[in-house]
RNA sequence: AGAGGGUUGGCGGAGUGGUCGAACGCGGCGGUCUUGAAAACCGUUGUCCUUCACGGGACCGGGGGUUCGAAUCCCUCACCCUCUGCCA
């Protein structure tokens, strides 16, 4: 959620932002926040100055009768009613006005960062680096969905059978395979100093709030309505939100968290007949790395995060891409990101397994996550976040890359962890 | 799931209708003392809104109500604890 203080004292920079991140009637918008907030803090002024009113009266009247004077204070009695009848529709007035203002402010995206480059889609992002690993495939190679078949190591039609579409089954070494790539990525996050958690999968509406998945991505998201909670689409909300509502000691920060977890995802209305196999799931496997930082320092740590994910990719020998997302393609609730795809030989698609961003304040806000500042003010910290990785795509490019017809080579890295040099 | 008890500042813990934003203890910060540290002693110590400022206002789990006045009374929701039930 963007402060309002930032919208009045940049306003044209916000309005620029919004038109970038394609958000449409951004003037009018940001006109209707201002207005509000300008009728809030007027109906503040009010309210306030009739409490303190009645506040005085109450004192009073309290004094009275601790005196014995029982007639003037039922006299003062009658008074205050006409101050408290104003107040309360005031208190009514100004709520309106706060639930509206709020309303508006949760469906205002964040701010892109001068760097993103301007577009609609992904057309017009930015390739910023690509590695030089390049794939020989053989003769007749097959695309993972059929791999997986061969070597009997996925099962999506029994995936079907017990769940539906996009709920595989994962067996022998493609269970162990998976196994192998979780602990990978937590031991390099573990090494890198990251400090291991593990989250619950179900979210209340609170938490889905304060990192911006509501209300923008309701409709993305599996819901228990008996007990109101969401099944996470990724460990960044149960993660980010331990930090909500809390002042954090400069001296812890900056903070570096890493979580695995199984992550959910309808994808309503994104599914069709190009998204095959492993490409894209309804639940999924991801390590997600999180960051806070002071605003000095969250771009050392954006810059980091990048350079930490790209690290694990060449470690796999995946040939992979660093693509900075234009205003049109960027979440709603980043500054920045950086998404790192991986090249699928057999399909001849990038796909993209890991998605890097800095959020600003935009997430801090709406978790009131603050520092102290060394003249003792509190201050909105920096929120960022990145797959490290997530698994299914990168699964994917491994066995489509790594075939032959001996079998999927396992990278070097991965055979302590997995117990197996070749799916055959 | 049923019955009962509870939720107060960073922590512990008072407070059951009238200067209570909240005693007291611990912790934190500043100081005195000390070569330094500890101990002792003194002072200080919540968040948010509003205002150029003085000041004003809100917050004692969340929301609502009673009252001139609520941390204190009532309703409701959430969470925690104990017992019973169920269960990896």
């Amino acid at each position: 959620m963007l402060q309002i203080t930032r919208i009045k004292q940049d306003k044209l920079n916000v309005i620029n932002g919004l038109k970038k991140k394609r958000f449409p009637e951004a003037e009018k918008e940001i006109e209707r926040v201002l207005a509000l907030d300008q009728q809030r803090r007027e109906t503040q002024t009010s309210l306030d100055n009739l409490l303190a009113e009645s506040n005085q009266m109450a004192r009073k009247i309290g004094q009275l009768i601790k005196e014995g004077k029982s007639s003037e204070a039922e006299e003062a009695k009658t008074k205050t009613s006409d101050l408290k009848r104003q107040s309360k529709d005031l208190r009514e007035k100004l709520s309106q006005l706060e639930n509206q203002l709020n309303e508006l402010l949760l469906n205002i995206p964040n701010i892109p960062h001068p760097d993103v480059p301007q577009g609609t889609d992904a057309v017009d992002n930015e390739i910023i680096y690509q590695n030089e690993v390049k794939v020989d495939l053989t003769e007749g190679a097959l695309p993972h969905w059929e791999l997986v078949k061969k070597y009997d190591i996925i099962d999506f039609e029994l995936g079907n059978k017990i769940t539906g579409a996009g709920f595989p089954v994962y067996k022998n070494k493609g269970a162990r395979i998976q196994r192998a790539l979780v602990n990978f990525f937590l031991d390099q996050a573990l090494e890198a100093g990251y400090q291991e958690i593990q989250p619950p999968v179900l979210i209340n509406q609170e938490s889905g709030l304060g990192t911006g998945q509501l209300p923008d991505k309701e409709g993305q998201m599996y819901q228990l309505k008996e007990e109101n909670y969401y099944l996470i689409p990724t460990a960044e909300v149960p993660v980010t939100n331990i930090y909500r509502d809390s002042i954090i000691d400069k001296k812890n920060l900056p903070i570096k968290n890493v979580a695995y977890s199984l992550c959910f995802r309808r994808e309503a209305g994104s599914w069709g007949s190009h998204v095959r196999g492993l490409n894209r799931l309804h639940q999924f496997d991801k390590v997600e790395i999180v960051q806070i930082h002071t605003p000095e320092n969250s771009y050392l740590g954006f810059h980091e995060m990048c350079e930490y994910v790209k690290g694990l990719l060449q470690q796999l020998e995946l040939p992979f891409r660093e693509v900075r997302l234009c205003g049109g393609d960027l979440g709603f609730t980043s500054t920045i990101t950086h998404d790192m795809e991986v090249y699928a030989a057999a399909q001849d698609k990038w796909l993209e397994v890991s998605s890097v961003s800095n959020f600003e304040t935009y997430q801090a806000h709406r978790l009131k996550l603050r520092y102290r500042t060394e003249d003792k003010k509190t201050r909105l910290l920096h929120t960022l976040n990145g797959s490290a990785l997530a698994l299914p795509r990168v699964l994917a490019a491994l066995l489509e890359n790594n075939q032959s017809e001996k079998g999927v080579k396992i990278p070097k890295v991965l055979i302590p962890y997995a117990g197996f040099e070749w799916i055959e």
